[in-house]
DNA sequence: TATTGTTATACTCTATAACTATA
DNA sequence: TATAGTTATAGAGTATAACAATA
């Protein structure tokens, strides 16, 4: 209909071609680790940040894994009911306290990390190694300009 | 805590990559045709393919734009109350019908279209032409890999 | 029987607002 | 008063299952 008065081809725009992408890498990985580990992304995320780390208030760990506030405390509660994450006090600031993972949480992330770097490498498999480079410099270029004044995520 | 034992690095990790940068592009983006003209990802998305391709059925509205039949019905339901989209019979399958837009349903579109690319321009803002292509192409390379058996989407 | 489309229901992620405890 | 964190609630996207109508 509009076929040649309109420069927008839903195919060929960004916001598009970057939701289908990015959705198809994350239902992958998201599935994997939910069926062998009953883990939703965003309990992966604050597992993963922690493994990496350390002790982390809930603040920092929204911080670095771009979470809001509200989807940190409830995964960190999630987690800890679990016996996946401990909470201790936190001397420098009395209304906070400090994420870090025990044993169990160290050990269940060390069998997450290989399934998920799998289904990394299956989703960058085309790629050459300078691709990938380019491709990761490529989003976060993009994702500096489009900084939006929300934070929200996934994968 | 696993800072050396893991090659894992959160911040490097494709999907998460991924998800950020589709994030940080579709809420600026969405929020642009939101606030204006109170459509939803899934009603933008049907009605710029409508808008690009002219009469189609759910079920290819659907294939086109990686939306399942559920949104696409809801979408399409919500579009036709507003008077954006009309339905017709479809005479070559009878369990079917055609969706196209209206007179109202065009002249929102060419309305919505600049805003879209103005945001997608501002998100591609740092990368040369040549850049922009590479995005493309790198991200349907990934997409084809990453192929989940299941559709989903945003943006 | 299989397929198209709709509806009911539920799960996940995200966001606003109200609240507490501390600074 | 401002900030860290929790809880309640709601909006949005996606999924399964059950269903009606048609092939």
């Amino acid at each position: 209909m509009n076929q040649d008065k309109t420069p927008l081809r839903l195919d060929d725009f960004l916001p598009y071609r970057l939701s289908v992408a990015s959705n198809a890498v994350s239902n992958k990985i998201a599935e994997a680790y939910r069926k062998k580990h009953r883990l939703k992304v965003t309990e992966w995320r604050v597992l993963a940040i922690l493994a990496e780390r350390g002790r982390l208030t809930p603040n920092r760990v929204g911080e670095l894994t771009r979470m809001d506030k509200i989807s940190v405390s409830r995964a960190a509660a999630v987690l800890e009911a679990r016996g996946i994450v401990s909470t201790h006090a936190n001397p420098a600031d009395g209304r906070s306290h400090l994420l870090s993972l025990t044993e169990t949480g160290n050990t269940l992330y060390q069998q997450i990390v290989p399934v998920v770097l799998e289904c990394e490498e299956a989703a960058l498999a085309q790629l050459t190694v300078d691709e990938r480079k380019q491709l990761n410099d490529l989003l976060r270029r993009v994702e500096q300009s489009a900084q939006s004044s929300t934070h929200s995520e996934r994968g």
